[in-house]
DNA sequence: CCAAAATTGTATCCTTGGCTACACTTCGAT
DNA sequence: ATCGAAGTGTAGCCAAGGATACAATTTTGG
């Protein structure tokens, strides 16, 4: 996914967002969003048992353990996670923020599907794919929403 | 993207999902988002100006006109398109359904956020990342909650 | 303390969405 | 009528997320 496109030697530059643009939206909100659904679930982890195993990663989130290891190689890349062999996962302060921050928007995106009148098991489980695409403004909307809601 | 799994020899099925229920989940709603996109897409052109082209196709969507022809021969294994070579691309019956449940998805998304009171460029790029990710019951709310604002 | 079970890590391979490069039509002007 | 531009199609490549298979390392029950 997200190929290079460069512009080697042809003209040929028909769009008119630049790489920069491309890259950062749609095709590469997908990777964002897998980051995303790691760090958070290694914050619960750490909050619920204290260790974030590769193992109970992979079945949280439906894929082998060998997949959980190769995209916790990725996070540790990015600077979001540490790790070091036979000895689990755990969120460097970066990290942590990010779990943060996701976490947040997920309970605003829940509550906002809840005073719409959804029910709560979908209302969570949309979230988890809504949450990932909606921006700031939106987010800032939503926090007003249910602000007024409230009183 | 979507491995098959197919617990070939050895034991080892840790996951209470069914391969159905792996499919057609998390993972694949990225792929049917794809399809939605261009099929709603396609259909807009078809009604706008009549002819939908590949490399229009490409244009709008961001990617190249080889990228849009290969997902058109997706379209058109999966019966929701035609083409023939140098002609265009059309929806089939199944393909124009297709579009029309998507689109008014779409507007219903839309909607929602503008009465949450997100402005309207944002509600209209955040819907194109939300909608493919709400839930049936969720939709019903939606309507019914717009029903009810109305009121 | 030690063997079996569980977990973790590594090596490959597959599929998919993207891209570039290049070949082949079509179309529009002379 | 023809030639060049624009649009289409095809081939081959890449990166990423997933999977399985197998090797290595804990953990744990006797």
């Amino acid at each position: 996914m997200s190929g290079s496109k460069r512009e080697a030697t042809v003209i040929e530059l028909p769009r008119e967002e630049t790489q920069a643009g491309r890259f950062g939206k749609t095709r590469d909100a997908q990777s964002i969003a897998l980051l995303d659904d790691y760090v958070e679930l290694i914050s619960d982890l750490l909050a619920g048992t204290g260790e974030a195993r590769p193992t109970d990663i992979g079945r949280r989130l439906g894929v082998s353990h060998a997949t959980a290891i190769k995209t916790i190689a990725r996070l540790k890349r990015e600077g979001l996670a540490t790790s070091r062999p036979y000895r689990g996962v755990f969120l460097t302060p970066e990290g942590e923020a990010r779990a943060a921050l996701v976490r947040a928007r997920h309970r605003l995106v829940v509550d906002v599907l809840l005073a719409l009148g959804v029910p709560v098991e979908a209302a969570e489980a949309d979230a988890e794919g809504i949450e990932h695409h909606v921006s700031e403004t939106t987010l800032a909307a939503f926090r007003d929403f249910l602000k007024v809601q409230r009183s």
